[in-house]
Order: C-alpha cells, then structure tokens, then sequence
RNA sequence: GGAGAGGUGCCAGAGUGGCCGAAUGGGGCGCCCUGCUAAGGCGUUGUCCGUCUUAAAGCGGACCGUGGGUUCAAAUCCCACCCUCUCCGCCA
C-alpha cells in the first residue's frame, strides 16, 4: 500500500505518479480514496471526543460508587450510556468507512519510480543492457524447439505430465531432472556468499499472500486450498518477504538478504493457450528466489546488485541474454522500479523472461508492516524490499537444450553445471 | 484427531470488573557515589492513530494472542478462532 498520508499532503505527487501507468480508472480511485480519508477522519475524531466524555464519566462513577453516592453514580451513568449508545452508531460508519477504504487502498499500486521509463505497455520496455553472447548466426541444429529436441532425448515428457496432473503440467526425466535440480544449486551456491538460504512453507495464509499483493486483486492467479484457508505461493518471495511480518527490526540488522528454492504454483488464469508449448509456462515450476529487506535509502543500490547476480548466472551459462527495463505501462502493481532479464532461445525463436527483479519501495512492507528502528532514534520506519528471480528453471532449462544443441543432436552442458551433474558433460540420446 | 495447561510491556512475572498502559524483579539508557573493578543510590524506559504546531512538547483515542459480545466501565466476565506447551493417538 501507498503511504494513505501521501493523500493528505502530496495528492498532486500521488496522481501524477499513478497517471505514469496509464490506467485512468486509478485516478478516479485515488479521488475515492480521498473521500473516505476525509470521512474517516471527520468521524474518528467524533467517535474519540465521545469515547473521552464516556471514559471520563465512567471513572467519576467509579468515585461515585466507592463513596457510596449511588444516586449520583446513577445519573453520570445514564449520561454515559447515552454518550455510548451514540458512540455504537459513530463506530458502525467508521467500520464500514475503513473498510471501503481499506480495499480500495490495496488495490491502488505503487508510485513508479521517477527514473522508471515512460511507456503504454510491453512493447515500449527499453533495452538497456545487450544483448550478449548473442552468436550473428544460429547453426540449423540449434533452430529445433526444445519440446522436439528433449522428447526425443527422453529427458522431458509432457504427455504423462498431462495424464497424471492435466494441461500445463511439465515432467523431466533422467538428466532433463537433473538438469533443472543442477540449476537450482547452482542459483543458490553462486549466492550463498550473501544471502541466508530459507526452506519455506509452499502453503500460506491470506494474510501473507495479501503483504506481496497478490491479493486481493489476483485472486484467480493463485490455487487456493479452501478447505484450510490456504494458498499455494506463486513465488518464494511470497514467504520469504513476510518473514519478517509485523516485526521491528535493528537498523544494525539491514539489509536482510535471503534466497530460497521452492516450487511456484500459478492458475496462468487468462493465458492459456498461450506460450504453453514445452517448458515455456506451466502451472508449477521451480525458481531460486532472492531478497533483501533494507532501508530505504539502500535500496537503489541493491537493486543494482540483485539485477547483476541474476545476470551473472545467464552469463555463467553462457546463454544469450539482454536486460530491459520495465515500463511504466507494463509494471507490476507492488513494483516501484524493475528489470527483467531475457534469454534468446533459438529453437523458439523468441526472448523469455527468465529473470525479474523488482524494488517495491514501501508497498509491500508497509502491507507486511515490516518496520525498523534507526540506531539512537525514537520511533520506527517503515522497511523497503526487494527481490528478484535468481534464476527461473523451466525457461533457462530451455533454452540450454537450444543454444547448447550439438550438431549431433545432443545437448551440452554448461562448464559450471557440471558438479551437479553426475559426471554427465552431455546429454545425448538414450541408445 | 483426543485430553489438559497456557498466551500480559525488551525479558521474567503479578494482576478475576473501576484508583491498571498495567505491581515487582531483571535488562537497557541517563545521572550520582567510587583510585579501578564490583556493589550501591536516584531517575528514566513501548507502539499505532488523530489533533495542535515549522518542529518538539502537549492533548485525545487505541493496544494485555485475534475477532466479536456483556457493562456506565473489561487485561479481568461470556463466545468463537489462532498459536504455544504436556500427555495420548497417528505418521514420512
């Protein structure tokens, strides 16, 4: 969530952030919003007076009555039960005030990013890094798609996947498991220099899965356990980030940095039929996550950092890649400034998304109510975070059965999988 | 899943309707005493919202697991839920 005081003393700022993303029905929102603050403050301040008059009362009775003047503690308390009786028709308007507000505000987005690039949608998303490693030729071995090539090497079998679980489920096998297990080591061992590696839950609350902004908005988006009251994460940063949930911390401890592998479960409600083909996108795949929680004030920089650990895994790779910025038109509700990271695949002759990372400024924490306490300070501010996808295995899995494709058919594998590959250096058809 | 116990401030822990935002002890911070250390003395010690103010202070409201209820008045009584611990059952 927007900070809702940023209504009171910067609307100008708050529209003309928002209007960025092109989207006018946020305006109108903003202005909803406004009235209900408003509103709300009007009749806190009522409902304050009178729970004041009433407090007040009641302590006198409370004199009253251990002097044993029962007769005037009878009358103070008929003044205080009318005062109540007014109090309970206040409090039921703010109650359902708040809550108006309260959902709206948890559907307004973040404020871009002033350096974040102005534009209507995708399409508009600048290039601001590459691409590199990109070969001025693609030998014709390499023009096959992966869902060809890795069928037929026996290591992806999506037609069982279907059978036992439905359409966009996928199936590695042999090393194409290998494989995808090699790049989740790889992601976390490359990290682990600086970040805290957590196994968390893959299930959780409505109230966390709220704290990244998942929800309420997209709700459809995510597999719900009803029965439970729980939700399957879409992402690891969706637990990694309410970690620290409700909690203070030392600006001595800032930033944290964690990462963790976990599966990610997502409906892809709207998108099928499209991009569906092999490993492109499936309804579980696996992803290392990493993520810092810091003050604002450092944010900048880690993000930075963040973008380049995730490059330097497509680097290690030896996979062409480029970076873009992401629009304003095209940015995701809770980001403030983010960067993706796209691989050429070959075979599909397409860039995929492998890589996102993202500075939420305060949206999130303040969702999460992550706060800190600065050294020798009074009071607490509200933490920033951000995140990013280390490395995303399906569509990297991909595009090293198309880049690396050997003219002989089989795939090779990259130099810094090879610890994790059980002495395989290729991946070659099963005889 | 069953039975029982419990959730109070930074920590321990008291508090069964009003004088309780909360005793007491510990910790932290400040000052004093002290050659140094130890011990001791005095003081102080949370968060959120609103209001006034350039700001601080002040003032008002809220917070004793969470959400409801009873009452003039709730940490305290009632209901539901969540979590923790012990025992039993089940189980990788």
């Amino acid at each position: 969530m927007i900070d809702v005081r940023l209504l009171r003393t910067n609307l100008d700022g708050v529209r003309s952030a928002l209007a960025r993303r092109g989207k006018p029905d946020l305006l109108v929102q903003v202005d909803e919003a406004v009235a209900l603050d408003t509103r709300l403050r009007e009749i806190s301040l009522e409902r304050d007076t009178l729970r004041a008059e009433v407090n007040d009362l009641s302590k006198q009775v409370g004199a009253l009555r251990r002097d044993k003047k029962n007769d005037e503690a009878e009358a103070l308390m008929e003044r205080s039960r009318a005062g109540g009786d007014r109090e309970r028709v206040l409090q039921s308007e703010i109650d359902t005030v708040q809550d108006a507000l309260q959902q709206i505000m948890l559907r307004i987005p973040n404020l871009p990013h002033p350096d974040a690039p102005d534009g209507a949608g995708d399409h508009e998303n600048p290039i601001v890094k590459g691409p590199i490693n990109l070969p001025a030729t693609f030998g014709e071995h390499q023009r096959v798609p992966h869902w060809e090539t890795a069928t037929a090497l026996g290591i992806l079998d999506n037609e069982r996947a279907t059978k036992i679980a439905g359409a966009m489920f996928t199936m590695q096998r042999g090393l194409g498991a290998t494989l995808a297990r090699a790049l989740c080591q790889f992601a976390l061992d490359q990290n682990a220099d600086a970040f805290e590696e957590i196994r968390p839950p893959s299930f959780v609350t409505t109230a966390t899965l709220t704290a990244t902004g998942h929800l309420p908005k997209f709700a459809d988006d995510a597999y719900a356990i009803e029965r439970d009251d729980l939700w399957a994460i879409p992402t690891a940063e969706v637990p990694l980030t309410s970690l620290h949930a409700g909690e203070v911390l030392d600006e001595a401890e800032l930033p944290v940095r964690l990462m963790a592998y976990s599966p990610c479960y997502r409906r892809e409600a709207g998108s099928a039929g499209r991009d569906t083909r092999g490993m492109l996108r499936a309804h579980e795949f696996d992803k290392v996550e990493i993520l810092a929680i810091a003050r604002p004030e450092d944010a900048p920089e880690l993000l930075t950092e963040l973008v380049g650990r995730a490059e330097a895994l497509m680097a290690a790779l030896e996979l062409p890649y480029r970076i873009i910025e992401i629009c304003t038109g095209d940015m995701g509700g809770s980001h403030h400034r983010s960067f993706d990271i796209e691989v050429y695949a070959p075979g599909c002759d397409a860039w995929l998304e492998v890589s996102s990372v993202s500075w939420f400024s305060d949206y999130q924490a303040r969702r999460a109510d992550i706060r800190f306490k600065r050294t020798g300070q009074k009071g607490t501010e509200i933490a920033n975070t951000l995140n990013g996808s280390a490395l995303a295995v399906p569509r990297v899995w991909a595009a090293i059965c198309e880049n690396h494709r050997q003219p002989d058919g089989s795939v090779r594998i990259p130099d810094v999988l090879l610890p994790y590959m059980r002495g395989a250096t290729h991946i070659t058809p099963k005889a």
